[in-house]
DNA sequence: AATATTATTTGTCCTAGACAAATGAAAATT
DNA sequence: AATTTTCATTTGTCTAGGACAAATAATATT
């Protein structure tokens, strides 16, 4: 499709790695050699990009660059399948998922409605949304599904979710809770899955959505008065920041507000900080 | 509220001014001129960052960094007041920045779905939201609104267009328009007008968000057989990247598809490239 | 088995220079 | 007078190779 090649800045974005790492993984391991331009710049191949984002990936789930970076591609096959085992899916999964890479496009949202009014919304949310947005990543990640695809999902089930929190909102009592995600975690679709949950229960939700500074989320939490704070981290976020950050919320919070963390990020974290409470899934909330 | 000095990797993140650039503009210009820890880092102060932030959006508005990085807080605050005019504002919309600047977080949707039953979708969009999301963005610059009410009011408005969207969407005919944004442009509220404005008019539309990488843009438009495409650029796009993009978009459609670009990012381009219409406003769509 | 200590891995930051693309100003042309 | 061309300036992104601390793994000690 494109064969153009890349600059360093262009790699960055797309992989989510940063320019600095880019130079040392090819310093330090060989990882990846981009072509030179007659500038002397770095110019990197669609193939090289591609392997970055499944490295990316796979620290993403933990592992360390010192292992990953220097696998071959047939390695990095390999340990995928053993790190996303194929799920086998539910028939209706599977229709959505086939809808959404062989349909027009319009027919997506009714068929994820339909899930919604015959599943209610924990079981559509625990058991379809889920589920389905895991294979999506899989399927990516074997090059079965196109990035279009995904986004195409994303915002059908952004537009699925917000209308149902529409009609359900008004009938919300207390407590209230402040949603939102930290800065450089753009991934927000956790957090509407979360105050779709919530609504569901007739609890108020306010949702700032992503990338939230500290200090914002603290004066949002008085302003609002919110009984608790829920903060979100998908599997990419670097879990160093994620200790330091939340440490720095407890302190700059009253004990009176709960924090609750939840999202991949968190389930991988040996220690919480005191003072916060972890949902590992939408399954059972801390409620 | 925080008193903390920042790494050139924070100011980065919460400006949107890339590391070398404000390593540049320290050694052309003077500023900003960050203290060094004991490791010889910078470490910028709150003021630094809020003084970067207020330029970057007046680079955003087309002015150059020469002329404007040097200025004083003082003259910062002349330039404002002379481009961002203060505007008198309808009674409808003061009311809507009374609530969320001083409401309790429940009652700015529903203020804002009364001005939507009101006004009908176009003038609800042209009169209000816009009007609106200036406003806040003036009254930010001034320091007299917060950041998370900014994001709470983005929340509310993804909240309420795509619920119309959806209660609109099924009787949506031909011709498909598919929407997106690209890489580095997350700016999508735009994008979410233009969807409502559409499905308003019963035109079928499929938005794929932001970020979408242009050759995934271009397999979107042939899966889809989109009759448009539509690509919004918000001000804060660099107006050099529009033209090579869209040029380079334009090569790899057909002539028969359509482009529409649209967004303060496009008012200010001088020519357009061949081959591509401009929506400047979203009063008069090109249909 | 739990804790403390040492070794390794890893990412972010540093300096100072180079260069081309974009912009603005001036000159030449219609 | 308006448009195009040419030249000068501004500006951001990229380079190299080194330094260092925080996080993690491995080992020793209680």
């Amino acid at each position: 499709m494109s064969y153009q090649y890349l600059t360093i800045g262009a790699v960055e974005r797309d992989s989510g790695i940063a320019r600095d790492t880019l130079r040392i993984w090819e310093r330090r391991y060989g990882f990846p050699l981009p072509m030179r331009n007659d500038k002397g710049e770095r110019m990197y191949s669609q193939g090289q990009l591609r392997r970055l984002q499944r490295i990316r990936r796979l620290l993403d789930q933990g592992l360390r660059p010192g292992k990953v970076v220097t696998l071959s591609d047939a390695d990095l096959d390999a340990l995928e399948a053993e790190l996303y085992p194929e799920a086998q899916l539910d028939e209706s999964i599977e229709n959505i998922l086939n809808v959404l890479q062989t349909g027009d496009g319009s027919e997506l949202g009714a068929v994820l409605a339909h899930s919604y009014q015959q599943q209610g919304m924990q079981a559509f949310i625990t058991q379809t949304v889920i589920p389905l947005l895991h294979t999506v990543g899989e399927r990516w990640a074997r090059g079965q599904l196109q990035i279009f695809e995904e986004h195409l999902l994303s915002q059908v089930l952004l537009r699925l979710l917000n209308t149902e929190i529409s009609a359900l909102q008004h009938t919300a009592k207390q407590p209230r809770i402040l949603l939102a995600t930290l800065p450089g975690e753009e991934h927000t679709l956790g957090l509407l899955m979360l105050a779709a949950l919530l609504s569901f229960r007739h609890i108020s939700v306010i949702n700032l959505g992503g990338e939230v500074p500290l200090d914002q989320i603290v004066a949002a939490v008085f302003r609002f008065d919110a009984a608790v704070l829920g903060i979100s981290f998908s599997g990419a976020y670097q879990h160093d920041s994620i200790r330091g950050n939340v440490n720095q919320l407890r302190a700059m919070l009253p004990q009176s507000v709960d924090i609750w963390m939840g999202g991949e990020g968190v389930g991988r974290m040996r220690k919480l900080p005191p003072g916060v409470t972890r949902f590992a899934s939408l399954d059972n909330l801390p409620l």
